[in-house]
DNA sequence: CCATGACGTTGACAGCGTCAACATTGCTCG
DNA sequence: CGAGCAATGTTGACGCTGTCAACGTCATGG
């Protein structure tokens, strides 16, 4: 690869749309990328990033699995200092989560908005969506084990705790919580009562 | 107003152009629908539904509303069978909630995506989803005094079961979740984890 | 009975995603 | 070292979109 180039060819220009399209995305949202907008503002021509990338919906899915990578490694990254920690260890996972959508609002909704990515399965975006559902799954079975909530299925525990922490994330971000709240407060509240439902000792009512 | 009208002048354009516009939400989602798709399937001209919405965000903006109040109705409809009833009626309207979303997944998206949705505020989709969430908190009220859950700032507690149905119903809708999950089952894990949550004396660990 | 306003139509414009044809470059291999 | 090939960038074009302005057409009330 060449680092710089001339002014023809521009060195590695992949990469400079891809970080150009992911701050469009923090300041405008998904809707104002534009594929002849990368380029302008990248001083290339329109059709420039097709020789990168098949359509539009190929460059969205990059970033939105970009995307579902640094959440991935912002999760981990809690569990990696004190390895197999109690409680709060599971409460600053969903923390860091709601905090991830929090910091990158638009980013956060083009991850899970499926609105912008058309053309079905984007084998690359499942997988990236995968390893964060899988890391999710690793810390419920941690924390299973050393008795911080019940034993159950873990998938079901973790989809139950992404449901949770996304709610709580997608609320947020798309302004339905208003009011005089205490978005801090919220979010322990929330974390609160999920690590309190995950620890109960039988479910409520029966199962059916 | 006119019943029927003659070949030029419809009749009642406007709740045409909402239940068609509704229509292809359903079938290829809020990217299919387009003020001039809208038109040609009606037979009516291409800037007719001008006359009747100012923009297409103004269309689905109605429609999202729309969305909202069925939403409120269907949840409503849960208490008023019996009144105050205890917890198999709050994991009903959790059911109940996520189970409109599955039904109207279109929809559904686009009650919650401000990206099809432009121009800052619009205050009929705002009162909407009000109203929805004054209904969550009259529910939580209520059961709160008969016992059911926890006594707590309501509002709080609301946004809680809201953050969590709504993340769930999302993840489905969004098609995160597959794998060889039961969906029923996976419906009442959560709604069970979050009552048992809203149920417990106090909060696990301190608030802080 | 006719003017007026509500409703519908057509023409036009700019912006978009994308393809095809063409230009330019850097790297590889003889 | 030089030729050619593949990678990369550009321009032209097409059909689609949202939306505005100018213009028909109709039902209705004074």
């Amino acid at each position: 690869m060449t680092l710089n180039g001339s002014a023809y060819h521009h060195g590695d220009l992949r990469a400079a749309l891809l970080a150009e399209a992911a701050v469009m995305i923090d300041e405008g949202g998904t809707v104002s990328v534009t594929m002849r907008a990368i380029g302008r503002r990248l001083g290339v021509s329109r059709s420039a990033p097709y020789r990168h990338f098949a359509d539009k919906s190929a460059l969205l899915v990059a970033i939105a699995a970009a995307g579902f990578d640094r959440l991935r490694d912002r999760l981990e990254a809690v569990g990696a200092g004190a390895p197999g920690a109690g409680i709060d260890q599971l409460r600053q996972v969903g923390e860091q989560y709601v905090q991830f959508a929090l910091e990158n609002p638009g980013h956060y909704r083009l991850m899970y908005g499926k609105e912008a990515i058309t053309r079905g399965d984007r084998p690359e975006l499942r997988e990236a969506a995968d390893a964060l559902f899988d890391e999710l799954v690793r810390v419920v079975q941690t924390h299973q084990q050393n008795g911080t909530i019940r034993r159950q299925d873990p998938h079901l525990q973790a989809y139950v705790a992404w449901g949770a922490v996304h709610g709580l994330a997608s609320l947020l971000i798309e302004g339905q919580i208003l009011g005089a709240v205490d978005v801090d407060e919220l979010i322990r509240q929330t974390t609160s009562t999920l690590l309190d439902g995950m620890r109960a000792d039988r479910p409520s009512g029966d199962t059916r």
